[in-house]
DNA sequence: TTCGATGCAAATAGTTTGCATTCTA
DNA sequence: TAGAATGCAAACTATTTGCATCGAA
């Protein structure tokens, strides 16, 4: 095992799992079944590339399965972020967003006009090694958002500010 | 030009008030009204040093003044917030907090304990500095939390995880 | 006197829970 | 068969909104 791994993945051991069956397996592993509802949800994560709600995830699944409850998708959420397979972001505000733990990041969220930037785990490498040799704290960018402003809502901002001088 | 403030503080031209009647009187001059309720929420906000969720907030505003009601705390903060006055933080999950903008600051936030440590600004030099020269991108470490695992809670999951190697 | 602010109730969004039923292992 | 998982409804938390009334300026 490369045990140099970023702050970001230090805290569980997630195994690499790759596809809907090996997650299926796992859950099996611990006691828990392979239904359906939970086949579909790993279908539809594996096939998003993006940081997704359990409303976005619940109607995907519910194109395939209209039966599959909300509170269904939460409660498997729930046990596949237990499993690390699937990991939460909070973006500002609004509802909490779920990718796979393999492809997690972080995102810089404009708080005016809601833009997402994708930021690659690098750019938290000076935050978490100071976190972590000041405070012992081990950052993990993939579960928050960097708020602030975008280049354009800064740039009007700046305009509108610095009018008058 | 004095362009190299931090990014926090770039947005907006913050007046430094100081006191409950500087922000009453600011509060008046863009036609807002000085109302008792205001004051006592302002008098909260100046005693209080930490970040307060609004249920917290109105529950010491309603111990001075039982009548005043939650949708009424939830206006005021959004305008003071408005005036610049305070600033909101969103904790990972649960209630969106809020503290006077001049001593605002970030929080890194424990997910397993709910722990929070005082982030000094300076602590993201590093990352609004490269946020900013890849994106453009003025983060603003006032509204997000930084979260992860404190130094305890770190130390548990390397004892359960690390047992073996 | 005017219109911004308030109290209250009800709506809304996001999430969790209790429970009888269904279905995997 | 056992008990994990589900569907559904209802509770719950955080927040917003409509509206008649109140009160600061």
């Amino acid at each position: 095992m490369t045990s140099s791994t970023s702050a970001a993945s230090a805290a569980s051991a997630a195994p690499a799992v790759t596809s809907v069956d090996e997650v299926l397996a796992l859950v099996r592993a611990r006691g828990g079944r392979a239904t359906p509802s939970r086949r579909i949800l790993l279908e539809v994560l594996f096939e998003s590339s993006d940081h997704r709600s359990v409303e976005d995830l619940a109607c995907e699944v519910q194109a395939r399965a209209p039966e599959v409850h909300l509170s269904t998708i939460y409660r498997n959420v729930e046990e596949l972020e237990r499993l690390g397979v699937i990991a939460h972001t909070h973006l500002g505000h609004g509802p909490a967003t779920y990718q796979l733990a393999t492809i997690a990041h972080s995102h810089l969220v404009c708080e005016r006009c809601g833009r997402r930037i994708e930021a690659p785990e690098e750019l938290f490498a000076d935050l978490a090694r100071a976190a972590a040799e000041r405070y012992g704290f081990s950052i993990d960018p993939r579960h928050f958002a960097i708020l602030g402003r975008c280049a354009d809502c800064a740039q009007e901002a700046r305009d509108v500010a610095g009018g008058g001088g």
